[in-house]
DNA sequence: CACCAATGTTTACGATGGATACATCCGAAT
DNA sequence: ATTCGGATGTATCCATCGTAAACATTGGTG
C-alpha cells in the first residue's frame, strides 16, 4: 500500500507500484494461459509498461515466475491452514490435507506445476529460490504436524521423538499425493477413472501406511520400537543437475 | 554450394535417415543438458543439416519431443519387463517394478518430465500424442498385471474380477511412485533424506495399500521383508468413507 | 535546491520458430 | 531409359523473444 494518496494522474511515468502489477499479471497469465510460455515483453504490456522495464524487478524471467510461484505456495498454505483449522482427529486430519492439497493443485494446474516443477528448480546456482522454498516448508510443516500428532496420539505407527521418522512419513503421503495431483493434471490417467475414486483409493493407502496395528494401540506407553532402522546406505543414484547455459 | 563427389558418399543431398537421426539428436540433447529448451535449430545444426530440414519430418518442435518421448517410454517398458522376468511374488514383484521405476526416473529426469509432463499434453488436441499414450499403457501394464497376480493369489485386497479395481490399486501405487521420482527430480525435498530412507518408507505404505489382512490369507508363506512387524490382528481396514472436504 | 538512485523508455542485437520459395534426389510409370 | 512427381534439403524472410546499453524522468534526501 502506498503512503501518498494517488493523484488522477492519468500516465505518470513511474507506475508506483510495478513490481506487484506484475506479479499479479504474470499469475492472471500462468492461470488464463495454463503456462508460463509467454512473453516477458506481453507481462509488460499488460501492465502498460515498456517491454524493458520489467528488468528494474526482476534479473530475468525466471525470476519474475519464482515470485508467482511464491504466491502460489502462500495460498497452499493458508489452504491448508483453513481447511484443517476445526479438526483434531489425526487421519481426519491427513485426509482433509491430502484432499484439499490435491483441490488446490487441480484448481490452478499450471501453477502447481510452476511450484514443484524444474524452473525453480535451476535457477543460478542450482537451488531453488529462497522465497518458494521458504513458502513450500511452511506448506510442508502443516502435513508434518498433523502426522507428529497422530504419531504422538499413538494412532500411527511414527515415532513421535524421530524427527526423521516423522518427515519420512510425511514424505510418502506427500509423494502420493504429489503424483495423483500431476498424474491428472498431466492427463495421463484414463478419462474414465473418476477422481473421487482415485481419491479415496489413495488415502486408503495412506492411512494404511500410516496407521498403527491395532494391537499396538494398547500398549502404545511403551511401544516405542522404531521401525525404520538406521538405514547407512548412501542413495545409490544422484541426480544429475542441468547445467546452466552459458550466455 | 557446390558438392564435390570424391567419395561414395560423403556428404549426399539427402540424409538418408533423418528422421532417425534427429530423434537420437534431440534424445541427446535432452539427457546433456537435463531440458528441451534447445532449439530446433541445434538439433539441426547437430545432425548436419539445414535448420528447417526437420520440418520435412516433423511439423513443429514437440512432435519431435513426442517422438524422443516414445524412446522413454518403450525404455521404461524394456525396463519394467526385464526386471521383473524371473520374479513370481506379487509383493517381491510390485517392489521390483516400483524401485526399478523410480531408478529409471532418476537416471534421466529430463527424460522424464518430457514423458509425463505436460508438454505432450497440450499437443493441438488436447489429447496426449498417441505414441506416447500407447508406449506408456504397454508400461503401465506391467504393473497392473503385477497387482492382477496379487489379487487373484488372494495376497492383495484387490478382487481380481473387477478391473475398475484393479486399476485403481494400480493408480494409487503408480501415483506413490510417481510422485516420489517427481519430488526428487525437482529437488523439493531436503537434501539430506536418503533415497533409500524414502523408497523404504514409501514402499511400506503402498504394500500397507495393497495387502490384504493377514488374518484373511492362506498360509502360504512369503521369505520377504516383514515391514510391518508381527501384526497378528487384522486392523480395521474396512475404511470408513471419509466424506469429501467442504469446499 | 541540487543531486542521486530508482525506475521507465528507446534502441539494438543475436537467436528462435516457423513460412515461402526453390533445389536436388529417388523411384515408379511410361 | 527417360520423365516426372513427391519426398527431402536449402536459402531467405519475418515477427517475436530475451536481454544489454544508453538515455530520460522522477521522487526523496543531503
Amino acid at each position: 500500500m502506498p503512503k501518498k494518496i494517488r493523484r488522477p494522474e492519468p500516465k505518470p511515468y513511474h507506475h508506483g507500484d510495478l513490481r506487484r502489477a506484475l506479479i499479479e499479471t504474470a499469475l492472471q497469465l500462468v492461470s488464463e494461459e495454463q503456462d508460463w510460455t509467454f512473453s516477458l515483453r506481453e507481462v509488460a504490456r499488460r501492465a502498460g509498461v515498456s517491454h524493458r522495464a520489467p528488468y528494474n524487478h526482476f534479473p530475468e524471467k525466471l525470476d519474475l515466475l519464482a515470485a508467482v510461484a511464491a504466491v502460489g505456495f502462500d495460498r497452499l498454505h493458508d489452504g491448508l491452514v483453513r481447511a484443517t483449522a476445526r479438526i483434531d482427529d489425526p487421519e481426519a486430519l491427513v485426509d482433509v490435507i491430502c484432499r484439499t492439497y490435491v483441490h488446490l493443485g487441480l484448481e490452478n494446474p499450471a501453477l502447481y506445476r510452476l511450484m514443484f516443477g524444474p524452473v525453480l528448480s535451476d535457477t543460478g546456482a542450482g537451488d531453488r529460490p529462497t522465497v518458494a522454498r521458504a513458502a513450500g516448508d511452511r506448506a510442508r510443516a502443516v502435513l508434518e504436524d498433523a502426522i507428529l500428532r497422530g504419531a504422538r496420539a499413538g494412532v500411527f505407527a511414527v515415532s513421535p521423538d524421530n524427527r526423521h521418522d516423522v518427515i519420512l512419513a510425511a514424505f510418502s503421503a506427500w509423494s502420493a499425493v504429489h503424483g495423483l495431483t500431476m498424474l491428472v493434471i498431466d492427463r495421463i490417467p484414463k478419462a474414465e477413472l473418476a477422481l473421487d475414486d482415485m481419491m479415496d483409493r489413495l488415502l486408503r493407502m495412506i492411512a494404511a501406511g500410516l496407521r498403527k496395528p491395532s494391537a499396538e494401540r494398547s500398549r502404545e506407553t511403551h511401544a516405542n520400537l522404531d521401525l525404520n532402522g538406521p538405514s547407512a546406505l548412501p542413495p545409490s543414484v544422484t541426480v544429475p543437475r542441468k547445467k546452466r547455459a552459458t550466455k
